[in-house]
DNA sequence: GAGATGACGGGCT
DNA sequence: AAGCCCGCCATCT
C-alpha cells in the first residue's frame, strides 16, 4: 500500500451517498492535480476486495468510463449510482455539476 | 534504469 | 458534437 494510494482511498471514503466526484478532483485534493489517471489506476486495482464507494467516482465529463475487464463494468456502476438516487442516462452519462461533491478537508 | 500502460483531462480539428 | 492528440504521473515489465 503506497502513500499515494492511501491518500486517494481516504478521499473516496468520504464521498457521501448520492454524490459523485471526478478522478481529477480526488487527485487535486491530495495535492497532485495532474494525477487523475493514477486515481483511476487505483480504482482498477481495488476490485471487489474493498468496501470503498468506488462507483461514486467518474470522469470530469460526467461519464462512466470503466473498461469492464474487472468484475465491475459500466452497467453495474450505473445501477449502484441509481440506487443512491443519481440519474444516469443510457449512455452512462449524468449531470455531474448537479451531483458533484466538493472535498473540504485537505491532506492529513 | 528505460520504455510501456492507463476507470483521465484539456485543447484543437 | 465527436474524435484525435498530447501531456501527466504512479506502476509495471
Amino acid at each position: 500500500m503506497t502513500h499515494f494510494q492511501t491518500q486517494v482511498l481516504q478521499r473516496v471514503r468520504t464521498i457521501p451517498s448520492g454524490r459523485v466526484v471526478s478522478y481529477g478532483q480526488i487527485a487535486a485534493s491530495i495535492g497532485t492535480p495532474r494525477a487523475a489517471r493514477q486515481v483511476g489506476w487505483i480504482m482498477r486495482s481495488l476490485g471487489k476486495t474493498s468496501d470503498m464507494p468506488w462507483w461514486r467516482v467518474i470522469n470530469n465529463q460526467g461519464k462512466i468510463s470503466i473498461k469492464g475487464n474487472i468484475e465491475h463494468d459500466a452497467r453495474s456502476q450505473k445501477k449502484l449510482l441509481e440506487a443512491e438516487g443519481v440519474v444516469v442516462a443510457d449512455d452512462f452519462t449524468l449531470d455531474i455539476e448537479k451531483y458533484r461533491y466538493q472535498f473540504e478537508e485537505k491532506e492529513s
